[in-house]
DNA sequence: CGGATTTAACTTTTT
DNA sequence: GTTAAATCCG
């Protein structure tokens, strides 16, 4: 193996320090910018080419599969080629161990992975069984409430031992059902990956000794946002070898929302005697000016570890603070400064990342950046995985790697529409329950069964087969050549080519693009399976796919931001309510992660921040006024700049602006806002009755100003597109 | 039974 | 503005 000489130059004092530190509990506080996946990745290569540890026998976690990947490079920089290293996220990691020990809780190794909706579409369906009305609770709601116990470790009937609220009642009734369900299906969700494996090595010893002993050394990046089951999985698994290191910020925990417990940062030294620190305080990314403000944010929290960043870097441009009149403004303000920015300093798109505290606030964004014509990325949102037609074809081969798993037979037994509607799919399931037989081979058998139409019957029959015919063929030809058939065979290709609608074009689309990433995974992995491509899936998000290297303004949460830097950073809607959310203002645990939250995105800028609020917005369908956010009060004010576009006091005005915006040709005509003022508001189902046509219902409405029109279906049948302007009609009230 | 059309609800952050 | 559920009709 042929690679390059290792040493620890390029590492500050304290970071080789932490780095050389191999054996015993060690805590790694590293602020942001300071070379955290630096050590990391030092730390890995050390042990291997200076102490020459088997790379097996060392476990590193992150939290997203781009750290480990970027963990991946850099150490290969460093060492050059190295196999056998576990490196991965806590839920692939976990999945890798469960699909190994799969036999000893009796699961097949070809087990799949639920998501948050095919959670919640086993969940309607136990509390449809059990008559609990789907009306009263969203099932998104119970989801989050198992979610919750899982991830705090709390058998359910410890968690709810007050009962007498109905919502924790349901939950008492529907969670036992659901954990039943999963077993049936051989599925896990996402909180299993981390729950189970730890219920096999409280049950197993044996199992846990293994894996005790194959890890020697456990990393784990990211650690201030591990919740109470991860905790204790490393803790078991580092307990024989005690050589456990932990990186994390406690000022960047962001996910207490997700269970993430900050006290296990905080607690780290006290839960593991013996325990080396060492604080990593220089930041090597941001200006000065940009960690003053920051650090004169975050230390307004009450529970943190104190430190301070400081850095050699210069002292930077202030940061601007934009007061604007809405969201709109705020657009164009963005685009504003890109475009000077662009123009004084020659950066180029990708330099810039535009960031927001909910997806919603990036329509508005991506409107005018449309406009302006330079080009963006908006990360996260609907996801690629979550759209409709890709869950389609995934659930054909979750079923085809495991035909217990009924959701997903569920989802498509009828799509493309195969005569099979809801009452033969009951008479089934009841069927197959009365004879205690799996609803998949009951299938099989649908002549037996009574109340299934000879329709039905032929379109159980081509189902059953094709998904046999496909379970077969799994293993003797590969997965992207087994989903290319496959999309043709079942009739999803040709279910959408016949809508032949643009949205139906963009499905396909969507389902190539996916074919094309069976094929990548196909070619890259050593030992390609449809369920070793599901597991890939299943785990992915949206950062991970994020590619930065084509030229592009990046448009994210900030959530989605953490462990990111840019040179110019823009964070947007910093007004109350927005940022922080007006649910996080009461309780001070909550302002504290919001502030957080804020000081990552400071954080993330290397050379420049713009924050910006609007007095007016809209948003969720009503517009209001606003006030500035308290986080821009706590920002040292030495080190801003503060512009307000005030200009506008009253609606008049507004509508004077937009009036002046259209002529202009800066802004495009927003039918939604004209929909807003006018004074005969057009709505679709509005009836109208016209001169000539007679009485009509509005179809839709589209358009603005003389330009405006609506589609009217008129009583005679007769559809018309007419132009507000000139058509001669009124409306019914 | 299935397709089309209409209505209603929903938006915090995500592995 | 989007999507899922409900409703209606052939």
């Amino acid at each position: 193996m042929d690679s390059p000489a290792f040493s620890l130059q390029g590492l500050n004092s304290e970071q080789r320090k932490a780095v050389t530190a191999t054996e015993g509990p060690v805590l790694v506080l590293a602020g942001a910018g300071s070379g955290k996946t630096r050590v990391l990745t030092y730390r890995i290569a050390y042990l291997i080419r200076e102490l020459g540890i088997p790379p097996f026998e060392i476990l590193a976690v992150t939290f997203t599969k781009k750290a480990a990947i970027e963990m991946q490079e850099r150490i290969q920089k460093l060492v050059g080629q190295v196999h056998g290293v576990w490196l991965g996220t806590f839920h692939s990691s976990f999945a890798k161990i469960l699909r190994h020990e799969a036999p000893a809780f009796q699961y097949s190794p070809n087990f799949v992975i639920y998501d948050t909706d095919d959670q919640c579409r086993l969940i309607k369906m136990i509390m449809e069984e059990l008559d609990i009305p789907v009306s009263r609770f969203h099932p998104k709601a119970i989801q989050g409430a198992i979610s919750q116990a899982k991830n705090r470790l709390i058998a359910v009937e410890q968690y709810f031992n007050q009962s007498g609220n109905p919502f924790e009642d349901a939950v008492i009734h529907i969670y036992p059902e659901y954990q039943k369900r999963l077993r049936e299906n051989h599925a896990f969700d996402f909180d299993d990956l981390i729950t189970v494996p730890i219920k096999i090595f409280k049950q197993y010893p044996d199992i846990l000794c293994k894996y005790q002993k194959r890890f020697q050394y456990i990393l784990v990046d990211e650690y201030q946002d591990t919740n109470k089951a991860q905790y204790e999985l490393i803790r078991f698994l580092s307990k024989k070898s005690r050589n456990l290191c932990v990186v994390g910020d406690d000022d960047q925990s962001i996910y207490g929302w997700r269970g993430a417990n900050i006290g296990n940062i905080l607690n780290f030294e006290s839960d593991f005697p013996e325990t080396r620190v060492f604080r990593l305080e220089q930041n090597y990314r941001s200006t000065k000016n940009i960690l003053a403000a920051a650090h004169a944010v975050v230390s307004r929290n009450q529970g943190r570890k104190s430190k301070k960043l400081w850095s050699e870097n210069p002292q930077g441009e202030k940061i601007e603070i934009w007061e604007v009149d809405d969201e709109r403004e705020e657009a164009f303000k963005v685009v504003d400064k890109i475009q000077e920015e662009v123009f004084k300093h020659k950066r180029p798109f990708c330099d810039f990342a535009i960031l927001y505290r909910t997806n919603a606030q990036s329509r508005a964004l991506e409107e005018g950046l449309r406009r302006s014509g330079m080009s963006y990325i908006i990360v996260g949102g609907v996801r690629f995985y979550d759209r409709k037609e890709v869950k389609d074809v995934l659930a054909y081969m979750k079923l085809i790697v495991n035909p217990r798993d009924t959701i997903s037979l569920k989802r498509v037994i009828n799509f493309p529409t195969r005569g099979i509607g809801d009452a033969s799919l009951r008479n089934i399931e009841i069927w197959a329950r009365k004879n205690n037989i799996r609803l998949f081979e009951a299938l099989a058998r649908s002549n037996e069964i009574q109340g299934i139409s000879g329709r039905a019957k032929t379109g159980i029959k081509h189902f059953y087969d094709l998904i046999v015919k496909y379970t077969s063929l799994s293993e003797k030809i590969s997965p992207a050549e087994l989903t290319h058939t496959l999309i043709e065979d079942s009739g999803v290709l040709r279910n959408y080519k016949e809508e032949m609608s643009l949205d139906g074009q963009m499905r396909i689309e969507n389902i190539n693009e996916l074919l094309k990433a069976v094929q990548d995974y196909t070619e890259e992995t050593e030992n390609p399976t449809i369920s070793g491509f599901l597991e890939e899936v299943s785990l992915v998000n949206d950062v991970d796919q994020w590619n930065d290297k084509s030229n592009a303004i990046t448009l994210m949460t900030l959530h989605s931001a953490k462990g990111l830097e840019f040179p110019v950073v823009f964070i947007t809607g910093l007004e109350e309510n927005l940022f922080p959310l007006s649910r996080s203002i009461e309780k001070t645990e909550d302002l504290e992660e919001e502030r957080r939250l804020f000081y990552v995105g400071l954080t993330r800028a290397k050379e420049k921040v713009i924050l910006l609020g609007a007095q007016n917005r809209r948003l969720y369908n009503n517009h209001e006024a606003r006030l500035p956010s308290r986080f821009l009060d706590e920002l040292d004010q030495n080190t801003c700049n503060f512009f307000s576009t005030h200009s506008i006091r009253s609606t008049g005005d507004l509508l004077k602006r937009d009036q002046q915006y259209i002529e202009d040709g800066i802004m495009p005509d927003y039918e939604s806002f004209s929909q807003e003022v006018g004074s005969e508001r057009l709505l679709a189902g509005q009836w109208v009755m016209h001169d000539m046509f007679g009485k009509g219902q509005i179809l839709n409405v589209h358009g603005h100003g003389s330009k405006e029109m609506v589609t009217v279906k008129f009583k005679n049948g007769v559809q018309k597109k007419l132009i507000v302007k000139y058509a001669k009609f009124k409306l019914i009230v």
